[in-house]
DNA sequence: CTCTTTGACTTTCTTTGACTATTAATATTA
DNA sequence: TAATATTAATAGTCAAAGAAAGTCAAAGAG
């Protein structure tokens, strides 16, 4: 069960809880060459799991003495979740991407684990089991219905 | 005579006595190839034998490092929600009737009025706008999965 | 007829690598 | 010396290949 991907996004969050700092500055190549992987994984873990949706915010530069900082926001859970119902669902949501906005929502503590568990079970491709509109639109609207009732309270 | 699907039942029944532990994970191609057989036929058995109506409940992920992970109910622990899963809800279950159970949980301290918001979300006929599938069997599968987790833990 | 087995085809994630773009450092020229 | 060109050092993009699991329908067995 080597998922490379999954090893350098919790290389990442281990090195910033580690830091106890928000941002964090990488070498892209360097990185790669620690993991031995293609550089460009690099980009991929970070497209998929640091994302804004996600809760990261990232700038990088090339060239000499490049590099790619990571910050971590720390946004109230009101605006965060306004974010996640408003802009970032929109009417389609892949499983994927649902199981990994829950673990950020873990980690930043606006739901409990059970929570998150329930959640996922909601999202989950086999409760889901539709043919007429497609799941990843079923999926969006019981996400975000779910997740309002977190704005409410 | 023979029935290789139940001899793949067994077989993954006994790994999970073996380790003791109430979850397993196995690899759908390696499994297959173990017993000689499609891997589709690992997907037959898990459908036929380890559905949550049998008492387990499935999770995978394909890909690099996909998996399937089979964890095992522990209903007599939670007598109730296994008399939901099991026997109640079966395979049609209206939105009053969701909410009536919802509303008891609570009043059960079975499950918090957040996790009640939250469910009670997923299960909405808004969240569930479907045609093909027949919401109340959406909702009936939802429910009970969400309703596994809380016997999971 | 029902349940099981098989296999072709599909879908979803991940990994890799070739090619591109940008920036900093350095060398060259006016 | 100031401006400009060149080179080296980074990071970015995108598509193809790889590695799983899922679906579905047809064939087979009891």
């Amino acid at each position: 069960m080597f998922r490379l991907s999954d090893i350098i996004e919790e290389f990442i969050k281990e090195l910033m809880r580690g830091t106890g700092a928000d941002t964090l500055e990488i070498q892209r190549n360097e990185l790669a060459e620690h993991f031995n992987c293609a550089p460009s994984q690099i980009n991929y873990v970070l497209s998929t799991r640091f994302s804004i949706d996600k809760g990261y915010y990232i700038e990088s530069r090339r060239g000499g003495g490049g590099y790619i900082r990571i910050q971590k926001l720390e946004i109230a859970r009101k605006p965060y979740l306004s974010h996640l119902i408003f802009e970032h669902i929109g009417d389609s949501l892949t499983q994927m991407d649902a199981l990994r906005v829950l673990k950020n929502l873990e980690e930043k503590n606006i739901i409990s684990s059970r929570e998150r568990a329930i959640m996922e079970a909601a999202v989950n491709d086999k409760s889901i089991n539709v043919f007429s509109p497609p799941k990843d639109a079923v999926r969006a609207n019981i996400m975000k219905s779910m997740l309002s009732t977190l704005i409410r309270e």
